[in-house]
DNA sequence: GTCTATATCGGGATAGAC
DNA sequence: GTCTATCCCGATATAGAC
């Protein structure tokens, strides 16, 4: 009776995406999901028993989906400035092509943030050590009088927010959608050089 | 009957602030606005008439509270310099114990984009202006080669995130609460030297 | 203005036929 | 596995007494 190539397992986890990642979990219902797979309401019963346990399955998607990407850069044996520049790249790419996403992941943090801790496990990421590296590349590599892990949460503002604050650029400051695709591919170079300019000022003058 | 100083009216606004603010316009339920206000939930219907109405005065109040001290500071006639500093120790302050205001707006814009435009007519607000006034000032002031419009909001994600990221710095990064004070108390230097360490290398080098 | 009672609807979840 | 029918609760909203 499949109407795609696809299972109904799979379209209706792919429709739960669509419609959680838009309007949350509060938002979301059950019967739009289904709508949206193209199969009957107790079909999402079946296959997820509740919502809960659906929109865990969604959530730890798009986390990971992140997370693993960040845990790939900051770990690979680049020099920390080309992290920085791929790292950027990559994001502002995938998210301002999924600008739902980080909004529905923070706002996931808030309302179940027991859950995190078990998907951290599950994903086998360890948060600590990326600040680690992090911290030690900062030091070792550029030798900068500054705390690594403010350096670590900037990079992340800059290269996540704009796109959070999407519908504030568009209904605010009126940008049309070619601007604001515009804007997005120039902070893949605006935002490393922004963000490698700041970091000169920290060079420790003489490290002897 | 009123057991407390204010009204009943007041009350009920300052629940559903309380309400909306954590858990959103679909997460949040007339019944627990009016227990956090001591009346009946007909009280709430008596004043607003219906959900709607009274999550619009909520989110009005909070969106019109972050932007006119923007407007504020950002028009002022203090050097640029000083405005950053300004801004970003007034934010950090506010917006860390109003942790869960900058996300209600975001996605309050989200979901009601068509309500902004008059918002900002009702509290007399162009953005346009605001722009128009950063250009200015980083062009004739600081003369940078920098897109103002990049400047502002990196200085927005630089103050805002690190807010509204507040549990994933707690659930993955294992901050405590004193902890969290203090990096946002960091924050309030850090952030401004940050810009202007970013924004020195962007320094024309000669202007004549 | 403030309450009680009630209408009405929608959504999550289950039972059970096929 | 997939559907129909239904249960049941909870939530918004209104009517109307005081």
């Amino acid at each position: 009776m499949e109407n795609s190539i696809s299972s109904s397992e799979e379209r209706i986890l792919d429709a739960a995406k669509k419609v959680f990642h838009c309007k949350g979990y509060d938002g979301a219902r059950m019967q739009e999901i289904a709508d949206e797979a193209g199969v009957n309401k107790s079909l999402v019963h079946y296959y997820y028993r509740n919502k809960d346990n659906l929109f865990q399955a969604v959530f730890e998607d798009a986390f990971s989906k992140l997370i693993t990407k960040l845990n790939e850069i900051f770990f690979s044996e680049l020099a920390f400035t080309t992290k920085i520049e791929t790292f950027i790249g990559y994001y502002v790419s995938f998210l301002s092509q999924n600008s739902y996403l980080p909004l529905f992941i923070l706002n996931g943090l808030y309302e179940k943030p027991e859950q995190i801790r078990t998907m951290l496990a599950k994903n086998q990421l360890l948060p600590e050590r990326l600040i680690d590296k992090i911290k030690k590349q900062i030091k070792d590599e550029l030798n900068l009088e500054i705390d690594p892990f403010h350096v670590f949460i900037n990079i992340l503002a800059l290269s996540v927010f704009p796109i959070v604050a999407k519908p504030l650029i568009e209904n605010i400051f009126g940008y049309s959608d070619e601007q604001l695709n515009q804007f997005y591919e120039e902070r893949k170079t605006v935002v490393p050089e922004f963000i490698l300019n700041a970091l000169k000022g920290y060079e420790k003058k003489h490290s002897y």
